[in-house]
DNA sequence: CCCTGTTGGTTTATTATATGAACCAATGGT
DNA sequence: ACCATTGGTTCATATAATAAACCAACAGGG
């Protein structure tokens, strides 16, 4: 049985699942709404109703109408000398008590930190949140002067990551089918072929463990895990991107090595159970394998 | 010009203030929706469907409905093995990404966490967001054995409060009215009437500050002082919470001197502007004036 | 000063969507 | 075997969301 659910709707599910050629895709207004806050991210902070509706392709009126609504909640704020919107305070109150109920984000901080410092780069948690995979934290090294930034709360691309292709690894099949499917944002540093994807996918369940060069930013190498649910479904994934240069086979034995041991420790705080075949490999140690 | 917009909305606003006993709420969709968060909280982390349809008073389908959208998105989610609803992994990314474009609470918190320490009592701060306090931290100092506990982030009664009578004392009188006739909730320890909430607004005004002695807890004496916004509306609160047995004239002088000069450091992180009135009495040294 | 292209916000008829009573199937306690 | 729960689904109905057109208010530019 799933721990987070898994279930089938027979009736809605069929529906929603099959392409109907007439008919319009139907989106409850909430979801609507909720889609909406994907506009604001770091870089962009703060935006006008005008372009949310341009960038969202939502009517204005009805953006309008949908942030009002929002913000009499407190999940997006406005300010009164642009009339510009952000995100509101009440989210501080929702992760609050999420993180109260559920320490995700707090028990797993402490192990990226340690696993940054371990490996001298820069470490990475993110988190399998309806479909997407999105940052919930990063931590950096001390000691290197160059080391990979990703100051992103920003939506991970399942392509051109290691990490995606940690979390593909374990997805069911159709799953994974349905996000290979779906076309890759533009922004990828090296174009990325669905065979190398699916190279990656099965490294990942032969070696237990999975690596990228040099796609979702230049000279950047990344290796990941997933992480999971109590029920073995993925649920995360926990990844180190080294800047290439400075890449030696040590400190990739390394990397390797620190990132599955961190990402068992990441398992156990959050109560995830590592499938028995991975957990295996995992349990091994490193002896260099080259894919 | 309002920072945080306080426009009034010809048409709704009016018809939402009034209550009119022929006509339907008429609440938005979405509204709804987020309303269904508010039954979360730290006692009742998590909770199931017919049970959340009962405790808001919405429709069983209609609860399942709004849920299940929600849980698209990630904002709640399910757990498999029984079924109940929880709050979502996506508040956590939504919160980050708040933090990091206004760094509300990351900056308050060390001077909420220096105030308790200085004072020898629990600190707290609250915020204010669509007409309700919600706590947003609070800090334990580590000398005291018994301490006034307040592991809530759930929402402040106006009334029972030093923190809602400080907000008050700086809203629109037309706001305190509307607060004022709203039936106070059923937990208080000592009953609250008008003028005694009356009282501590006038304290507020005239002193700088306002305290509350066994209201929302038995044997706490609160006190508290307004938090702004860059417009000089209030936003929040700053209070400290005190055991009773302990108070002596010496802490009572300590902990409203401490509690001003916190308040204004916060404020003055928060890019918030304090009312000039009320900027002079936090600059006056306090001299034991009993209200 | 007008022209033009913005902006945030509002109105309207139209229609798609939300609603809720009733209904199931499954589970758990007695 | 029963009864009272539970989570989830159905479907006719009424309500609430929608989108085009419309304002008024700015901000440059000529």
């Amino acid at each position: 049985m799933p721990f987070l659910s898994t279930k089938m709707k027979p009736g809605r599910a069929a529906q929603k699942a099959l392409h109907r050629p007439n008919r319009k895709p139907r989106m409850g207004t909430v979801a609507k709404a909720l889609d909406l806050l994907d506009v604001f991210s770091r870089q962009r902070p703060q935006i006008g109703l005008s372009e949310i509706a341009r960038l969202t392709g939502v009517n204005k009126a009805t953006c309008y109408r949908l942030l009002e609504e929002m913000e009499s909640r407190g999940l997006i704020e406005q300010l009164g000398t642009t009339r510009e919107y952000r995100l509101g305070p009440a989210v501080l109150r929702l992760a609050y008590l999420r993180e109260s109920a559920v320490p995700t984000r707090d028990a797993a901080m402490p192990v990226l930190q340690s696993l940054a410092r371990a490996t001298g780069e820069t470490a990475h948690l993110s988190h399998l949140v309806g479909g997407t995979l999105h940052t919930l934290g990063f931590a950096y090294p001390s000691q290197h002067g160059v080391r990979v930034m990703m100051d992103d709360a920003d939506v991970l691309p399942f392509h051109a990551t290691a990490s995606g292709a940690a979390v593909m690894a374990y997805l069911p099949p159709a799953d994974t089918a349905r996000i290979l499917a779906t076309p890759l944002p533009a922004r990828t540093a090296t174009p990325v072929t669905e065979t190398l994807v699916q190279s990656r996918i099965t490294q990942m369940q032969t070696l237990g463990w999975t690596e990228a060069l040099s796609t979702f930013e230049d000279d950047v190498q990344g290796f990941a895990i997933p992480l999971f649910s109590p029920q073995s479904t993925p649920i995360g994934a926990l990844a180190v991107a080294a800047a290439m240069p400075r890449m030696t086979p040590g400190l990739r034995s390394t990397i390797i090595t620190e990132l599955t041991l961190a990402g068992a420790q990441i398992n156990r705080l959050w109560g995830g159970t590592v499938p028995p075949a991975l957990d295996a490999l995992w349990r091994k140690p490193f002896v260099g394998a080259m894919p």
